[in-house]
DNA sequence: CTGAAAGCGCTTACAG
DNA sequence: CTGAAAGCGCTTACAG
């Protein structure tokens, strides 16, 4: 490969030049900066990426760390990254941690090594001693999409949970339903606590915190068809209403029913949360709680280069979630 | 950030040594090799990535092309790579193309920039400029996953898509389906062809011609429905059965038939591909052929990191797939 | 505006 | 087994 020795000669200039006129044409002559260009066409010169990175010392790679990468529920996220880092010359490298602690480790090491200059976290379930430290540190560089700890403040865009969670079971209520059950994600996980909470006050509002039932499962298919299966079987308290924390689970809920023959939304209504693109093809199509995720993902980036920037950040965003309503909720059946 | 300088320093030793006590622990002596740990514990050393790789010319990033990040077809095949990459101390960047052919160059750039050492091919959907002399050279490091190009040779894994749906359309004519309709992905897709070919022919074999019935969608859920409904409001010749090359293609047909109020598989038969985790979760379950998508991964990793390595590779790895009967198929309503 | 030179943090052939 | 030294390909303060 020919290096920035090579076009130096074909441009019959400096080294200094041609870094220059790559990197700060304004500091280099009209004709200076025409020669090296056509001396860079002539040689079919790239600059090597790891120099520049160890000179600049940093990598222009962000790594973003997420749960579990089958989740279609990250992808839009991940283009709303990817849209505006790649527009500021950075690339991302996605971290699938699958709840395994070295995992997130390994990845956190990029920073230390140089091999990343900032972290996206889609997921609190990481070893907490990596991030412990972090806000004390104004420019950590660590953003939280979607997720947060409990007890450190990172920067963080995010939705309302506690709200969008509230109009969803408001929107039940007001449909008559007085039996409204809830399929939780983890429910260590801050998100889930509080969409619980809001689950619970909004019960509670409304007179009907003696019926409130919150059963767990983990955001997957499978979990939300087996608590479904609980949910339902259970004849003398059975719910008429089950909101989820996720679509996944909503529409695992979906065949649970299906199987035992209650239909929904005639004996059963179900409310899913993400909006997934599963949910407008399953049986029936699903009402859900909607995230803008590309644009959550675009601000959890725009916030990260912000701090790398060493720009003063908003370090917290809260964007607008919209409840909806499609074929899977209704009236009960009194 | 403490350098290996600050090791040797800590270690009393050249930094040679303690370059040497990481890279090639038998160079050293059992003595040094403990110092040198001390030292970096004490220091708390980690290597500069650039630096080491600008010095070995190597970047230990593999890249993986996909035409679409959302679909989760990619996943399991993505989880499959990074086993094996992270084993031998590659990380993998995923390169989202989306069609777009200027991402799929900026990705391909990455080559001769140092920035990665190979790249994985999971879509055919590229500028062939960035492939077409690639064959030629033995050692080029590319590798094709599941797709291939018509005229290029690359190393390649994948099934046989041929077999998978001669097998998947025998078996809907053993059922006793004679009006059998495929819904395609992008009609100049190679696999899509094979596929195509391979339906075309079992029919032929089963004295079927006439009713060959091939439109054409693009792997989505959107695509199918629309097809789909296509497909079924022909109620002159309307299918019997029809054969999908997607799960998403397929639950959209499914969603066509309900429209429709078609019953499935009393009325329609239909058959999926790929085997995503949606498929058990869809009204009616669906009937697929699986692909070993976690094996797949792993193979064109080892594959590639075999030419890396100079090892001599074999250059194409077929894999078996396997029919998944479930609820979406049945026999006709003569 | 341009160039000579130092240096980023490693690795490795060479010599001992 | 170990060290001194060169060099990977850039960038940038310094001088002119």
């Amino acid at each position: 490969m020919p290096t920035i020795k090579d076009v130096a000669k074909a441009a019959g200039c400096s080294t200094a030049t041609v870094s220059r006129a790559l990197a700060n044409p304004e500091k280099v002559t009209e004709a200076t900066r025409q020669r090296v260009a056509r001396a860079i066409a002539e040689v079919g010169y790239a600059p090597n990426v790891a120099a520049r990175n160890l000179r600049r010392a940093e990598s222009r790679t962000i790594v973003t760390l997420l749960p579990d990468i089958s989740n279609p529920f990250f992808s839009e996220i991940i283009n709303g990254m990817e849209e505006v880092a790649h527009q500021a010359g950075y690339q991302v490298l996605i971290g699938d941690c699958e709840r395994d602690p070295a995992r997130a480790e390994a990845y956190f090491n990029l920073l230390p090594t140089n091999q990343a200059d900032g972290i996206i976290l889609l997921t609190s379930d990481i070893p907490r001693a990596l991030v412990s430290h972090a806000d004390a540190r104004v420019d950590s560089p660590l953003v939280m999409a979607c997720e947060s700890f409990s007890d450190i403040d990172l920067p963080t865009v995010a939705i309302d949970n506690y709200q969008a969670t509230a109009h969803a079971i408001d929107y039940l209520v007001s449909l008559g339903h007085e039996r409204i059950a809830s399929v939780s994600g983890p429910a260590d996980n801050p998100i889930c606590c509080d969409r619980t909470l809001g689950y619970r006050d909004t019960l509670a509002a409304r007179g009907l915190s003696g019926s409130a039932r919150v059963v767990e499962g983990d955001f997957g298919f499978r979990s939300g068809y087996q608590q479904g299966l609980a949910l339902l079987e259970d004849t003398v308290a059975r719910p008429s209403a089950i909101f989820c924390h996720s679509d996944e689970m909503a529409i695992g809920v979906l065949k649970a029913a299906r199987q035992l023959g209650i239909g929904v939304p005639e004996a059963l209504s179900v409310v899913g949360f993400d909006n997934i693109g599963f949910s407008e093809y399953c049986e029936p199509e699903l009402t859900t709680v909607s995230q803008p995720r590309h644009e959550i993902g675009q601000q959890a980036m725009r916030m990260l280069l912000s701090i790398l920037a060493g720009e003063g950040v908003v370090r917290r965003q809260i964007l607008s979630t919209q409840l909806i309503v499609r074929k899977s909720t209704g009236r009960p059946a009194d």
